[in-house]
DNA sequence: ATTGCCAATCGCAACTTCCGATGGGTTTGA
DNA sequence: TCAAACCCATCGGAAGTTGCGATTGGCAAT
């Protein structure tokens, strides 16, 4: 029984990828022909055409567009596998690429990253910036190994360790009516102007339906894409808003004639946790990852 | 970045499967010094000793032991990959490997088998019998494609798609004092002596409860191998049993001395299900046999 | 001591894979 | 309408893999 080789793998992905068999050869470090050799061998082996080649476009037939989609999961676990050898020899060397959402990188990033270049120096770290669902998505194609971000959206296949709590504070103008109370309950917030994140904040299920409240109440104009632009529109009176604790000590302050009250009782809050293909070899790693965050961050 | 290869992973596994690299080397269909030189490479590339080769025997280190397992479960993958390809040209053609549990194997499979040939004639496959704990362990490892068994059994990770519901009927000699019931239920066997399967018969639910009650009063040596075996300690008048259904008319006549009675309103049974790796690309192919069985075992 | 089994190494043969050059085809835009 | 750009397929030869047989050295059992 013959298999199908790596390279051909590659270089179905690639050209399922760009449709254009000359920068999929290139993307595979490889000249034209014999790309269209290997997709050709595939095709062959596998006795089904991968590709319909009109003379003007490429276009993948059913079957390649699955094959496709299998071999890419295959290649990333194949990555990770060879990646993952290094965490025997010595956990958390070589190459770890992280992905982060935006309303948690600014303000756990510094402190979390000056760690992990303490604690694990010969750790290569490569960062992306980006919202959940793209996260997710670089995640299952092997393009990023672990991602920190919030519990509450939904991560897919992905397997998870908890970090830490993270609690919304509400944040309003100083001037505003609640600006001297000590603690706040959800039901106050029932009147109030409160504005989100464009992308749904990734809020607990608490904080759920105070955005629910917010959403029937107001039109997506009030919408900001990242919490700094958030607070501003806080601060020019347009609103309320829920904060996550993190973020409190850079966005919020007096000067900016802003002010941040803690829930009582219950508390709407997320859950940082750390994030990986559930059938990746270095769960040892991202354990001590997560055991250092969580340590170091608390 | 370098990649390891299809042959590197293969090695490994044989290896680690057979822990002696002249018999490794012929699963492989390669000379000794060949796989040495394959293991040496992938040792090389990944930075870890795989195995450690005392001169009298080779043990797998840890992270040989982990490769291993992920290698081998890669390649289950992409034999799978290659096998699928097929689906797309003609559904259920070429090699598909079925499992199936000793409790439906001789009841179901000769109706089954004979749909099967006739509608798919290009089907080739290969059966085999086995407790469907082995079963699942050999569907992870991509020995088999597919297995046909009770959904109530603990599956792993595997996908299911339910076929029939296959429900129990109680079975007791013709002189028993149950015998002439039209019906029966759960607690009329309060203070009966049941005999059940050695591996735990695969019921459902309902029927979990009678089996506590059974194991309470009795000990193992009353534990049938087979449900032929089983029904002659009925008929011996050791006790009673639950036959499922699909069993009865081969297993249960009166010449047999053997009587079946169903069960009233709440009838235990068990699910008849196809099962398959979640990963697995033929799913279409699955479910085509699947209809193909229900539509033929109903 | 002899025999048997093991894995490692070496040199050479067979095979794969790749590249550059080339060809036939379509699209674009002057 | 024609030239330039781009597309993918094919071909022959170069470069690189992978495999084999033969051989070596080590250990264990007889």
């Amino acid at each position: 029984m013959e298999m199908p080789s790596i390279r051909q793998l590659e270089c179905l992905v690639a050209v399922s990828e760009t449709l254009n068999f000359r920068q999929a050869a290139e993307k595979c470090f490889i000249s034209q022909p014999a790309l269209s050799a290997q997709i050709k061998q595939l095709e062959q082996l596998l006795g089904v055409q991968l590709f319909e080649r009109d003379k003007r476009r490429v276009l993948p037939t059913a079957a390649g567009k699955a094959m496709a989609e299998k071999a890419q999961s295959m290649l990333a676990d194949l990555n990770d596998l060879a990646e993952s050898s290094r965490s025997f020899a010595e956990p958390l060397s070589g190459l770890i690429r992280i992905g982060v959402i935006p309303t948690v990188a600014p303000y756990l990033l510094p402190k979390a990253m000056q760690a992990v270049y303490r604690e694990f120096p010969n750790a290569q770290v490569s960062l992306r910036e980006d919202h959940t669902n793209r996260l997710i998505a670089s995640l299952e194609k092997g393009e990023l190994d672990v991602l920190l971000l919030a519990l509450e959206a939904d991560l897919g296949d992905a397997a998870t360790i908890n970090i830490m709590d993270d609690p919304f504070w509400l944040t309003v103008p100083v001037g505003h009516h609640l600006a001297k109370r000590k603690t706040v309950k959800i039901e106050d917030l029932a009147q109030e102007n409160i504005l989100v994140l464009e992308d749904g904040h990734c809020l607990g299920d608490q904080a759920q339906e105070i955005c629910l409240l917010a959403k029937a109440g107001h039109s997506d104009d009030y919408r900001a894409s990242s919490l700094t632009t958030l607070v501003q529109m806080v601060a020019g009176g347009l609103g309320v808003t829920l904060l996550p604790e993190i973020a409190i000590g850079i966005e919020c302050s007096p000067e900016r004639n802003l002010k941040a009250i803690p829930f009582g009782r219950v508390k709407p809050s997320r859950t940082i946790c750390l994030a990986y293909r559930s059938s990746s070899l270095r769960i040892v790693e991202y354990q001590l990852l997560a055991d250092l965050l969580r340590r170091e961050l608390a």
